[in-house]
This record gives C-alpha cells, sequence and structure tokens, in this order.
RNA sequence: GGGCGCAUAGCUCAGUGGGAGAGCGCUCGCCUUACAAGCGAGAGGUCGUAGGUUCGAAACCUACUGUGCCCA
C-alpha cells in the first residue's frame, strides 16, 4: 500500500480546485488501497452490478460516460452503506466489429483474411487486442469508475470460453440448440447471416416496378422492389377467392428470361387489395415467400453468392451484383415490352445490417438456431411475476413485447473471430456436440464446424460467466444474481433479453439481476441525437479535461430522469464546474473558521434557530436523496444536493453562521460544529456523484481516510423542530423585501445604512436580529438618525416596519411601483380565493383543509390590500 | 401499416387534481471581509388546439395537429 499523495490540511487548501492536478493520483490511490476490491468471504450484504461490456475495439465515448455515471453513482453508495461491492468490469470480443477492423487493415496490406487463413487471421486479432484494445479500460480509470480491477474478464478469455462451450452442450442435449437451412439475415458485406437484432429497417427511395409473366390471356401482372429476384421466381401466387385470377390457378406461366415455366398457386396470405393481387413467390430469397414455398412445397433455388452476385441462373446476369442486375434485368424485360408500370422513387423500408450498413439480402443457408420459446417464457415470467423489477415500469411493456414474440434466435456467424461452434462432423454424417471437457473426436473426415457463435451468445452469459461459472464459485455464491443492471433502453432486445433467458435456464431460475434499469441516450443541447454526419459529436474525454471529471459526471447525473433521453450542453458541464468550484469555496470558509467534526453537534438547548433549521433541513435531504435512489431518479437527487447546497446551506446558513461566528466563545464554538456537521453529510452524499472534489475536502475537513468507505450519512432521528424553520422562513422573507427595497432605491448592495426596526419581536425573529441586520447591511441608528423612507413586511407574528435613514431623498416613484406591484399579486390572490369561497359546489365538496387553506389566504390577501393601499396612500406626492 | 411516447419560460426540461418551477440565456445593480467560475434584485408562460369529466384541470378522458422512437 503506497500513498502517494499526502492528505490535505484546511491551511493549505488551494484558492481554487484544479481537478486535472489531483484526479489520477486520487484515483490510483483507492486502487492501491483496495477500496474497490470486493471480498467474497465477508459478512457484509452483497451488491453487485456487472458492466455492460465495452466492445474491445471501443473507446469511451459520451453514451460511456453516462452509464458509467449513473453506475459509478449507485455503486460508490452501495459501498458507503457497508455493503460488500463489487462493480465488475470487462470487455466483449465484438466479433463482427473486429472483422470489420482487422480485415481493412488487411485490405490496406494488399492481403485478406482469406488469403492469410483461419489460424493466422486470429493470431492477428490477438495482437491487434494486445496493441490497441481496450483503450476504453484506461479512460474508465479518469472517469473514476469504482470497479475491480482484480475481476476484469473478457468474453475470449479461457474461463468465459469454457462457459459457452458449457451452455451450447447443454442447450443442444436439451434440444433447445438445432441446426437447420432457413432463410436468414444475410450481410453480403459480412458474408455472415445475422440475428433479427442486428438489422435495422430504413426508409429508402426504390422502384416499384410492375411485370408481366406469361402471354395473353393466360398472363399475370406482378410488382416487386426487387425486380432481378425474379430470376429465382419458382411461382405466382393469388388469394383463393380472387375472381380475377380463378381461371389461372393451377396453371404456369412463362418467367420470362428464363425460359422455365412457373405454377399459379392459391394462398390465404395473398392480399387481393394490395397491388395487382397477384405475388411472385421467391422462396430462396424473400421471408413471406419462402413461407410461401413451405406450405407448397416450392422448389427453394437461390440465385445469389454469399456477396450478393447473381449466380446459378445460367442467365445473362450471372455474375453482376444485385443492384447491377436490378437495372440490367428491369431492361431486359422492358425490351420484351413486360414492365406495364413503373414507380419511381417509391418509398418502401428495407433491412439494412446495423453493422455494415448495406441493405440485408435474405438468403437461404444452413446456421444454427437458439430454440427461445421456453426460455423466452421464463424470461417473459420473471418479469410478470416480479422477481425481477424493471425501471421506469413502463419500460416492461416494450421488454414484453419484445420477449413474447422472439423469433428463433440465430447464433452462427461465418466469421472466424470468436467462439468457434463445438459441433463436429463425422466421415459418414455423423453430428458430435463436445463439451468442454471432452475430447474432440478424431480421426480422418472429422472436422469442426467453421462457423463461431454470435457476441451475444456469450455475452448472454456475461453475469454469471465472469463469477466462474459453470464452476461452483464463492463469487457466484456471494454476488448472483446481481442487484441491477444499468443499460440503455436501446440494448434491451440485444442484451437484456439474452441475459436473462441465458441467467434463469443456467443458474436454476434464478435471474441475473433483481432490477433492470433502463436509462436513455444522451442528446446534444437542443435534444438532437448526435451523430458523425450532423458533427455534433462531443468527446467526454474533452469535456473532462476542460471541466474536470466531477463536472462531467455532475451533468450527466442532473440530466438522468429514467428512462428518458438526455440532452447534454457544453453550458451545462460549465454550470456543474461552477457547482464545484461553489462547493470549494464553501470549504475553504468552513476550513478557515474553524469548521471541525471533532467536536459533536450540541445540544438542542445551545443552537440557535438558524442551526436548528439547517439541521432539519439536511435531515429532510438525506431522507429524500435515499427516496430517489430507491427510484433510480437520479435528476432528483442530483437537483436536490444542488439546491441544498446552494441556495441553502451557502446562500442562507452560512451566512447566519457568519454572525454566529463573530460573536465568539460557545456560540461560535456550536456553530463551528454544525458548518462542519452539515459539510461533511453533503460531502458524503455528493461523493459518489463527484468523487475527486468531495475526496479532497472531505479529508481536509475531517482528517478521516477516505470518503470513499466513509459512512452513508443516515437521519438523525430528531423531531422537526417546526418553530426553527417558520423563524427562518420570516427572516428569509424580511432579509428578501429589504433587499427588494434598496435594489428599488438604487441602494448599492455593500452601502450601510442606518435602519430602525419595529415589531421584529412580535414576529419572534428577535434572536436573528444581528443576522438580519448583517445580511442588509442595515446599521444600528445613531442619535443623528432621520427616517427618510420605510417598508412594511408582513411576517406570520406580525408587520416588521424598517426605516431608514438613506440621507437624502428617497425614490418615491420606485417605491410606488413597487407597492402597486405587490397590490396586484395580493388583489389577484383574493379575486381568485373569492371566487372558490363564494361557489356554494366548491363549500360543498371540497375537503376542509382545501377551505381551510384558501379562507387563510383569502384573509392574508385582504389583509395586504389594506396594508399596500395605506402605504401608498401615505406616500407623498 | 402496428405499437409506444412527447408537446409547460427564448433554449433544454421537471411538475401529474387545490398557490406555474429549475438550469442556462436575458435585464438592472454590485470587486459586500468563502466564492466576479461570484452576490443581490428583476423581466419572461392564455402549460399544442378543441371538446369532455370535476366544486376545481398544466395534470384525468376523447379527438385533432405537430413531433420522436420501436416494431413490421
Amino acid at each position: 500500500m503506497t500513498d502517494t499523495l499526502p492528505q490535505r490540511r484546511s491551511t493549505d487548501l488551494p484558492a481554487s480546485w484544479n481537478p486535472a492536478e489531483v484526479e489520477s493520483g486520487l484515483y490510483q490511490r483507492w486502487v492501491d488501497r483496495g477500496y474497490f476490491t470486493a471480498d467474497a468471504g465477508s459478512d457484509r450484504p452483497p451488491f453487485c452490478i456487472v458492466i455492460p461490456p465495452p466492445n474491445v475495439t471501443g473507446s469511451l465515448h459520451i453514451g460511456h460516460a453516462f452509464e458509467h455515471s449513473l453506475i459509478d453513482t449507485l455503486v460508490r453508495r452501495a459501498r458507503m452503506q457497508g455493503h460488500e461491492t463489487l462493480w465488475l468490469p470487462g470487455m466483449d470480443h465484438a466479433s463482427i466489429a473486429v472483422h470489420a477492423l482487422v480485415e481493412k487493415q488487411l485490405a490496406a496490406e494488399g492481403t485478406s483474411r482469406r488469403e492469410l487463413g483461419r489460424e493466422a487471421f486470429v493470431d492477428r486479432v490477438w495482437q491487434w487486442k494486445a496493441e490497441h484494445g481496450g483503450r476504453i479500460l484506461a479512460q474508465m480509470r479518469r472517469l473514476g469508475d469504482s470497479v475491480d480491477w482484480t475481476r476484469e474478464r473478457f468474453t475470449m478469455d479461457d474461463g468465459l470460453s469454457e462457459a459457452v462451450r458449457t451452455m451450447f452442450k447443454r442447450l443442444y442435449d436439451e434440444g433447445l440448440i438445432y441446426r437447420a437451412e432457413r432463410l436468414v439475415n444475410w450481410s453480403p458485406v459480412l458474408r455472415s447471416g445475422l440475428s433479427d437484432a442486428e438489422v435495422e429497417h430504413r426508409e429508402v427511395e426504390g422502384e416499384l416496378v410492375s411485370m408481366r409473366y406469361g402471354d395473353g390471356d393466360r398472363s399475370i401482372v406482378v410488382a416487386t422492389t426487387r425486380v432481378e429476384t425474379m430470376l429465382g421466381d419458382t411461382a405466382v401466387a393469388v388469394h383463393p377467392d380472387d375472381e380475377r385470377y380463378r381461371h389461372l390457378i393451377g396453371t404456369d406461366v412463362e418467367l420470362p428470361l428464363t425460359g422455365r415455366r412457373i405454377p399459379v398457386i392459391a394462398d390465404e396470405h395473398v392480399d387481393p387489395e394490395f397491388g395487382t393481387g397477384a405475388v411472385k413467390v421467391t422462396p430462396a430469397h424473400d421471408p413471406n415467400d419462402f413461407e410461401i414455398g413451405q406450405r407448397h412445397s416450392l422448389p427453394m433455388p437461390t440465385i445469389m453468392d454469399e456477396q450478393g452476385r447473381i449466380a446459378g441462373t445460367g442467365t445473362e446476369f450471372d455474375g453482376m451484383d444485385r443492384f447491377e442486375a436490378r437495372v440490367a434485368v428491369r431492361e431486359a424485360l422492358r425490351a420484351q415490352g413486360r414492365i406495364v408500370a413503373e414507380k419511381r422513387p417509391y418509398l418502401h423500408s428495407v433491412g439494412h445490417s446495423e453493422r455494415s450498413k448495406e441493405p440485408i439480402e435474405p438468403r437461404l443457408s444452413l446456421q444454427w438456431f437458439v430454440k427461445v420459446g421456453p426460455l423466452a417464457k421464463a424470461a417473459g415470467d420473471a418479469v410478470r411475476d416480479g422477481r425481477v423489477s424493471v425501471s421506469p415500469p413502463e419500460m416492461a411493456k416494450r421488454y414484453f413485447d419484445w420477449v413474447d414474440n422472439l423469433h428463433d434466435w440465430c447464433i452462427s456467424r461465418q466469421l472466424w473471430w470468436g467462439h468457434r461452434i463445438p459441433v463436429w462432423y463425422g466421415p459418414n454424417g455423423e453430428t458430435v456436440c463436445v463439451g468442454p471437457d471432452e475430447q474432440p473426436p478424431s480421426g480422418p473426415g472429422w472436422r469442426q464446424d467453421e462457423d463461431v457463435l454470435d457476441t451475444w451468445f456469450s455475452s448472454g452469459l456475461w453475469p454469471f460467466s465472469t463469477m466462474g461459472w459453470p464452476e461452483h464459485t464463492v463469487d457466484l455464491a456471494k454476488f448472483y444474481p446481481t442487484s441491477v443492471l444499468v443499460t440503455g433502453y436501446d440494448i434491451l432486445f440485444f442484451w437484456v433479453v439474452r441475459m436473462m433467458m441465458f441467467g434463469l435456464h443456467a443458474m436454476d431460475d434464478q435471474p441475473p439481476f433483481r432490477t433492470i434499469a433502463l436509462h436513455g441516450m444522451v442528446r446534444d443541447q437542443f435534444g438532437k441525437k448526435m451523430s458523425k454526419t450532423v458533427g455534433n459529436v462531443v468527446d467526454p474525454l474533452d469535456w473532462m479535461d476542460r471541466y474536470g471529471t466531477d463536472a462531467v459526471r455532475f451533468t450527466m447525473l442532473r440530466g438522468a430522469n429514467p428512462g428518458t433521453d438526455v440532452p447534454i450542453g457544453e453550458e451545462a458541464v460549465d454550470g456543474s464546474r461552477r457547482f464545484g468550484t461553489k462547493l470549494w469555496n464553501a470549504a475553504r470558509f468552513a476550513l478557515s473558521n474553524g469548521a471541525t467534526v471533532a467536536r459533536p453537534v450540541p445540544d438542542w438547548t445551545e443552537l440557535t434557530d438558524a442551526d436548528l433549521w439547517i439541521l432539519d433541513r439536511v435531515d429532510t435531504l438525506v431522507s429524500e436523496v435515499d427516496g430517489y435512489f430507491e427510484d433510480y431518479e437520479f435528476a432528483k437527487l442530483t437537483e436536490a444536493l444542488y439546491h441544498f447546497t446552494w441556495d441553502e446551506y451557502c446562500d442562507w446558513y452560512l451566512e447566519l453562521a457568519k454572525v454566529q461566528l463573530a460573536e465568539g466563545g460557545e456560540r461560535a464554538d456550536a456553530t463551528r460544529a454544525v458548518v462542519g456537521h452539515v459539510l461533511d453529510v453533503v460531502l458524503r452524499m455528493l461523493h459518489p456523484l463527484m468523487p475527486f472534489i468531495t475526496e479532497e475536502l472531505w479529508t481536509a475537513l475531517t482528517g478521516g481516510e477516505s470518503v470513499v468507505i466513509a459512512p452513508w450519512p443516515s437521519v438523525s432521528g430528531r423531531s422537526v423542530h417546526t418553530l426553527a424553520a417558520q423563524r427562518i422562513s420570516s427572516v428569509q422573507k424580511l432579509v428578501t423585501e429589504v433587499r427588494r427595497f434598496r435594489s428599488d432605491q438604487g441602494l448599492n448592495p455593500g452601502q450601510r445604512v442606518a435602519a430602525k426596526l419595529s415589531g421584529v419581536e412580535g414576529a419572534g425573529i428577535m434572536g436573528q436580529l444581528p443576522a438580519i441586520r448583517s445580511l442588509v447591511r442595515l446599521d444600528e441608528p445613531g442619535d443623528a438618525f432621520t427616517a427618510s423612507a420605510s417598508l412594511e413586511v408582513a411576517l406570520t407574528g406580525g408587520v416588521v416596519l424598517v426605516e431608514v435613514d438613506t440621507s437624502g431623498a428617497i425614490d418615491v416613484a420606485a417605491e410606488r411601483r413597487r407597492l402597486a406591484k405587490d397590490l396586484a399579486v395580493a388583489e389577484k390572490e383574493l379575486a381568485q380565493c373569492r371566487g372558490k369561497l363564494d361557489n356554494p359546489a366548491f363549500l360543498g365538496k371540497a375537503p376542509a383543509e382545501v377551505i381551510d387553506k384558501i379562507t387563510a389566504r383569502r384573509d392574508t390577501a385582504a389583509a395586504e390590500i389594506a396594508r399596500i393601499t395605506a402605504r401608498l396612500d401615505a406616500l407623498p406626492g
């Protein structure tokens, strides 16, 4: 254990907070002291979050900064609450992304993965990872993530790979993994199948071409957006009840360009209202057509190769790219006079590969699938029966919509980087699935399946594979199920559902987490989606350099309403930095005035109204913040801390405390204890949000080892001192009114003015008179005092009259304006209250306490009107 | 095409039956002994439109308009 940084003492607290100078040192100290390392053998109650594993190719973007700010805040608070806390870090291997990256490098070197061969390619990837992978891990340190680095995991590590093979074998043996020839989403760029989740639908401007098959009265018109697929047509389908085509059903028509004849068939699923009511059927290249083909046992010729080029049709189009062929086929048909209509542009939705962006080409191919039925049912039920809760609760609907309509999951990818499918094929057609402890069959003719598994397969095991599953480890016993999963709603389908299915299945029906807390996406300051093309993407590291990590984290949290998107702009980060500065200065003030936690807060009887008030407010704050934490209301808890610190502690309590400190003696000592206590609580509560500045200030204030391991504040249990609160409220009103008056009269804030105050005793705030005089710079009246102006302030206990000697003329017009404005407000209030109280229906039906409240408001308003009117009448001129 | 949201101050958003709020921006005045990265005082809103429920609607219901997202 090495401490490179000396503990700061209050005397050498710098005049301003310079995040860059201290952040990395503080972080390293935390790591070195083992604060983030979880002990599975401890008796403390567990709290565990597994990181949504960032992609090994990735670096920290604003979305990570956001998500990690939320998670780290939860984790740090749990640690302070005394939980045995584990935030488990790691990365996934991102099969497709890595392929794209490394293959691009290879292309630049004039080679390719196929030229290199499988083994050399995989070696090359590991080499790339060693040199460039995982940049994000260092960036997470800068963000202050309190992850347990001793437990860092990677989905391609041995342990996690064993978990993958174990799960595969288990599902295979149970019949929940199968191999079949199906129409899958095919990416011609990646030359691989994809799952439904990796396809995004986009509106594109294409063309709708109608063409005539057959001739004369035995012809039929069909329409398509993909003309080239006609080369693979094996039927034309019409609705069985469609009178227009009844005579053609059972006959066949000539398929142009191919010399083939194809049948006209009847199928219930054809919509007679759409287009001509007749559809071409290309079973090997369209999902709907595939189903028709299955129902009618149609041939399913594949007419494209894996790169999307026409192949095997025996026509002149073989070898053409699908888009090239689309034009060529259309023109060939036109030359034959078969084009009867064209709509261009024709707006329609086309599936695109989410990763490589090109249009998906549905392709018939032999793939591995997970049969999701029973798994998805269990995943849905775990939420339905409340074993897993969703935050915000409205999002559960989205979860059900997806999980209850899940199709079988295509898990094989025609790629090399990833977990290779543990299935061997024998020379005589044998298929053997090999478990992690078994020897694969050897001998001539045996070969392993070429494909790797979808990255999400291994990510689906993440909450338990990272803890050593399939072994029965102490980590699993202690930390599974994990406490909460914090992730974006956009990843609900990809990842969350998969973890739920696998977790329940592998872990004896124990879900992988108790709560799913979903957050939104970070947007720019105008609420627009960040995108490279728009150019509104921001780099969180840049902001961290310029404003400090705490400011970035605080900004993220401040915007984080559950499940909703978060607009973030630079002004907001600057605002957070200013909050940090405010906190810093408040602490400097406190420390330079001897604030301390060494001395306990004195008994009630020795405290002032101001002390009692702020202590009550702290209690309220603690319970509010705790409540917000329970509901993942980060924005609300952040806002509560911000307002307490700035508007109550700094603006009011510290100003009142100045007078108490000036008094000296016991009063000053008691004040030092209260100032110190409140600051201590605030720093501890802010620590999960702003770990660095709070560490610096808290250690200076308390001399303690680290706020990281300080206890989370709890409510005092004292009963609320309502009288003190009411009196401080009166003080605030009086001070504010005098300030208004001074501002109206053009008196500078610093200018001291002699004043005589009457009625203070009646208002019950005699004890705060010195503070009041200090806050509004009112001196005691001297011998030569002559009141040149006065104002009245109506408080709970009575009206206070403030007479001031401005040693000159007063601005009567300004005074009149102010009174007129106050009068208007009171009159409006009176009218509103009377309107209700004059309504018999209101009196008859509204609850008594509401009626009482309105009545009191009416009386107050009426009294104010009388008072203000009298003052206006008394004004000169 | 199906589903789910959202519409409140100039901007970005809280508020979900009983006195319209915050941050930033804006105006005025201040280097007032922690803080000008600050302090004090202000201006600014028929709460998208139209109906309905209710003693009472920014909030609940219906329709419409605009807008965003998810799914096909």
